[in-house]
DNA sequence: AGACTAGTTGATATTAAATCTCAATTTCAG
DNA sequence: CTGAAATTGAGATTTAATATCAACTAGTCT
């Protein structure tokens, strides 16, 4: 299914639907979870694979575009990105300690968005909300 | 005021109150508005100061440190930051366009975070929002 | 199917933000 | 004032991400 929106959204933009843009896109939705371009590119080619870091960029900016796949944060040490489609919209909790992220979701919140944008006129397309602090485990020490 | 809070934090970590972050505190603290470093570096320059540009980032990461000045978000064009010293806690909505900033407060959003952290035992100490979208102005081209 | 056209790839160069290096300098406690 | 410890600046370094471009495909047209 991500596979039939992704060609559909190349269609639309006169893009070919290549073998390395097939793989990176298949890599991304063979996994559940986080992560960065280079972390992707190991991947692939673990997976055999013979993409190229640049693909996997290019690649990655257009499963962006095409709203399959979501650049969650920048750190200093790269981008991290999630696939989103299968997964509903939420939101994540970041450890300072661990790093680790909690997924989070509330119905509030996307009501919230609605009410400030009309507040102050603007349009909203997309919100995040990043809570920054300690979880349960690091917490403990 | 920002400068004695500076200075108490300084000497906690045995550190020093140089020229040179003597001269980044004030400049940050003359404009009410979102800077990058580059940004700050040469508004510097043409104050007079001659501090250099490392000295510029690593007095910001001081500031930041310290609690004074906060990382907004990072662009592909480097990061945003602003001072927090005098100004409530608020959030930002950029316009996808222009790369506008507005900034709101919704007190349901503090108490939003609270109530979804001691859901997920989670021991949150700060949190953005970041709604992207248009701004009135562009949306009406 | 064959061929043409426009987009794509990969290796490498490039860009740019941010950090690191280290000798010379400055701060500040005693 | 003195000395130990931190800081500075200039430039090198690191590293994520993008740009370059000749060789190569995908997909369309006939």
């Amino acid at each position: 299914m991500p596979r039939e929106i992704f060609q559909r959204f190349l269609i639309e933009k006169r893009l070919k639907l290549t073998k390395e843009r097939i793989e990176v896109l298949n890599e991304v939705f063979s996994a559940h979870d986080h992560f960065g371009p280079e972390q992707l590119y190991l991947r692939l080619r673990n997976a055999g694979s013979k993409a190229s870091r640049a693909s996997v960029y290019r690649t990655l900016n257009l499963l962006v575009e095409s709203g399959l796949v979501e650049k969650i944060t920048r750190t200093d040490k790269g981008s991290v990105y999630e696939h989103t489609y299968g997964h509903t919209h939420h939101d994540h909790m970041v450890c300072s300690i661990c790093n680790r992220i909690v997924e989070f979701y509330s119905e509030y919140l996307e009501q919230l968005q609605d009410e400030i944008c009309k507040k102050h006129k603007f349009s909203g397309v997309s919100h995040s909300l990043e809570i920054k602090g300690y979880c349960e485990t690091c917490r403990k020490q």
